[in-house]
DNA sequence: TCGGGTACTAACCTTCTGGTAAGTATGGTT
DNA sequence: AACCATACTTACCAGAAGGTTAGTACCCGA
């Protein structure tokens, strides 16, 4: 496995939740499988600007694991396969949006800029 | 410097969040010090064990620059240095309440030990 | 038949993160 | 004189995280 998957021991709550959202990608994955709902791979990766194909079916393997993501195949050519959320995944999700609103009043604080869609 | 200060650009607001809180120790930190208001460097030590020192002062010296943490330096002979979080450290901790709390659910869920004071 | 789109997998390599162990300056204690 | 404590700093190293590139199998439209 590329992340060796910790699930404890852990020092807290906010340490176990880390567990699951640390990775470079997957909070990001986790909004916008809320957003969207359900969402296939190639509109993930496109809504995602700058993962790499590896990176973004690693964390998405791993949330799996972690019971975040639901992942929903259908056998057909073209394959297709569908990425939604979890019931953790909504909960986790929504336990995240006080930090991004923390988050939000430091990027208008320090003047940071977002990053716009290349 | 050991970790680059990013500083964005920033996808959202949770990204900007995760950039200052990611580090092995710094919700334990942050904890440790919304908890005691105000810590020694050894106490800090002492209150996080597995740590080492190099680690905390990393952390500690990316959390001043970030404006989580404030730094009294007492000159004296031995040194004492003492931590405290600032208005941004406390509101941020709040903000991670929520994740804290689904932490501990999923602490709970899954059947992860929490680490105990080696 | 060539190229494009689907969802991946594999090999390789670089960068980042964190750990270990040692050293520094100062003074107090034994 | 040796040793402890304070709060660091420095050098070196291992492993994890993430990036790049190429390849797979299948079908469709030009």
């Amino acid at each position: 496995m590329a992340t060796a998957a910790r699930r404890g021991p852990y020092f807290c709550g906010i340490d176990a939740a880390m567990d699951v959202v640390t990775g470079k990608w997957k909070s990001l994955i986790l909004w916008e499988l809320h957003h969207y709902g359900t969402r296939r791979f190639a509109e993930l990766r496109r809504g995602l600007p700058g993962v790499s194909e590896k990176m973004l079916i690693q964390h998405l393997r791993e949330m799996e694991e972690d019971g975040l993501v639901h992942r929903e195949v259908y056998r057909e050519v073209p394959p297709k396969v569908e990425y939604s959320l979890t019931e953790d995944g909504v909960s986790l999700n929504t336990a995240l949006a006080p930090l991004g609103r923390w988050g939000t009043e430091r990027i208008r604080r320090i003047g940071a800029e977002k990053v716009s869609v290349k």
